[in-house]
DNA sequence: TCTGGGGTCCTAGGACCC
DNA sequence: TCTGGGGTCCTAGGACCC
């Protein structure tokens, strides 16, 4: 039988590529991407990282280092982002439909069905291909499963030629390269269970891979029996190609500033349904269940923390920002308490379905109308949003102007996706 | 003073039924 | 009023990913 062998494809530090495909001024120098309200660090360029600064520190907590190194921080711009996330898959679909685009920066490719003889080789051409189309460094590991072609990829990011194979190396190779990785890297092994593990002796991916995992229980899901499997060389995940419908769709954000009154929540509310409800219209969705909810931020002492949820069934599945505005703002009244600042609220759409799916429970031709009505009235308003900018039509209850919103004071302009914001080059 | 946002999957435990 | 075992369904919360 023809073995897997799996291609993960990683772009570089992504979102500070992509700025630099645009502004060559930030090329050789430290640059972040922080994530919104400017809070944290979510991308950092290669001089950061050697500075010492981690992945989501909390900005003002190195504002020295900031300082002292003339480090370039920019608001993060996911427009763009997205944008160049797309043209980076195109390339790769040049090269073979069988495709999983894993994230915004990442996508594993299926490749034992075509005939490469040298893998190393392959993937220098897969690099060369995708930063010549666009300007994007990756990093790709090439391995018998998804996790070993990820830990693959995590090693070519250190190395000479961004590319590591592990396909053709040998048991005694492939253990060699895995006592190099910290146990927490190893993918599917996170934050929590890191120093559960290490307190036990298992300080690497060789560790994990040669442990025995009867011994932990309960600790260990399903998902902790395949990745070891996987990093024994047993594929225990595919390529998934076929495109799966997301089962939820999710705004929510952080205030710029503490927020006190119900007023103010509403209006946040009532813009993040909108948001999510576009969302949901846009991939012809319709939701059957909505959550909102709100925190006062995870580093409040107990007694000032809050953090209350709550969920209630659509009376029938729909994507109409007002039906589902008046549904979230009877949640946010039974959830709402006075006395707390509130940092953060958000709202969840599940029960996801397509509109040819929907069964209309009421057959009467008065409903089937007025659902064809509401559904042209959305078609038109985003329409008009789309032509003349976001938030030009909106519901009164979202508010003009919140000083609620977050802070994003050094975004890049939207090279590729908005006309006024073109790049203009003088000469 | 200042700590992101958007997802998925798994498990334990409660409610309910026979 | 007390009693057992087995099954399903749902939800909350934990853990993970980027």
């Amino acid at each position: 039988m023809n073995q897997k062998v799996f291609a993960l494809i990683d772009c570089n530090n992504f979102f500070v590529s992509c700025e630099r495909v645009f502004n060559p001024k930030l090329e050789n120098v430290p640059v972040i991407v922080a994530s919104n309200n400017d809070g944290c660090a979510v991308a950092r360029s290669n001089e950061v990282k050697e500075i010492g600064i981690k992945m989501g520190v909390p900005l003002f907590k190195v504002k020295d280092l900031l300082h002292k190194h003339c480090i370039k921080v920019l608001s993060p711009n996911f427009a763009l982002y997205s944008d160049m996330s797309h043209r980076v898959m195109e390339v790769l679909r040049t090269i073979t439909d069988k495709i999983e685009v894993y994230s915004i920066d990442e996508a594993f490719l299926s490749i034992e069905s075509l005939g490469v003889e040298e893998y190393e080789e392959f993937g220098r051409m897969v690099k060369d291909k995708v930063f010549k189309w666009t300007g994007i460094p990756v990093s790709i590991g090439i391995a018998h499963t998804k996790t070993l072609a990820k830990a693959a990829s995590e090693l070519a990011k250190k190395k000479e030629g961004g590319v590591v194979d592990l396909v053709t190396k040998s048991v005694q190779e492939q253990d060699v390269l895995l006592q190099g990785i910290p146990v927490g890297d190893v993918w599917g092994i996170g934050y929590r269970l890191t120093p559960f593990y290490e307190s036990r002796g298992i300080m690497t991916a060789y560790d994990y891979k040669y442990a025995d995992l009867n011994l932990y229980g309960s600790k260990v899901t399903v998902g902790g029996r395949r990745t070891q499997l996987e990093l024994q060389g047993i594929s225990c995940n595919q390529v998934t190609t076929t495109h799966v419908s997301r089962k939820s769709i999710i705004s929510s954000r952080s205030f710029g500033k503490p927020v006190y009154t119900q007023e103010e929540l509403s209006e946040a509310i009532s813009e993040y349904i909108g948001r999510a409800a576009r969302k949901l219209r846009s991939q012809n969705l319709l939701a059957g269940y909505l959550t909102v909810y709100l925190t006062t931020g995870r580093f409040k002492k107990a007694r000032d923390y809050y953090a209350p949820s709550t969920s209630t069934a659509l009376v029938y599945p729909t994507s109409y920002t007002p039906d589902l505005v008046k549904a979230g703002l009877v949640c946010l009244e039974k959830i709402y308490r006075p006395g707390y600042q509130y940092k953060k609220a958000g709202v969840c759409f599940t029960s996801l379905q397509t509109m040819e799916s929907m069964q209309f429970r009421i057959f009467d031709s008065f409903s089937f109308r007025k659902r064809m009505q509401e559904e042209k009235l959305m078609a038109t308003v985003d329409k008009l949003n789309k032509k003349w900018g976001q938030g030009v039509l909106k519901l009164a209850s979202e508010g003009t102007n919140p000083l609620w919103q977050m802070k994003q004071s050094q975004r890049s302009p939207r090279y590729t996706t908005a006309w006024k914001e073109l790049l203009q080059i003088s000469v």
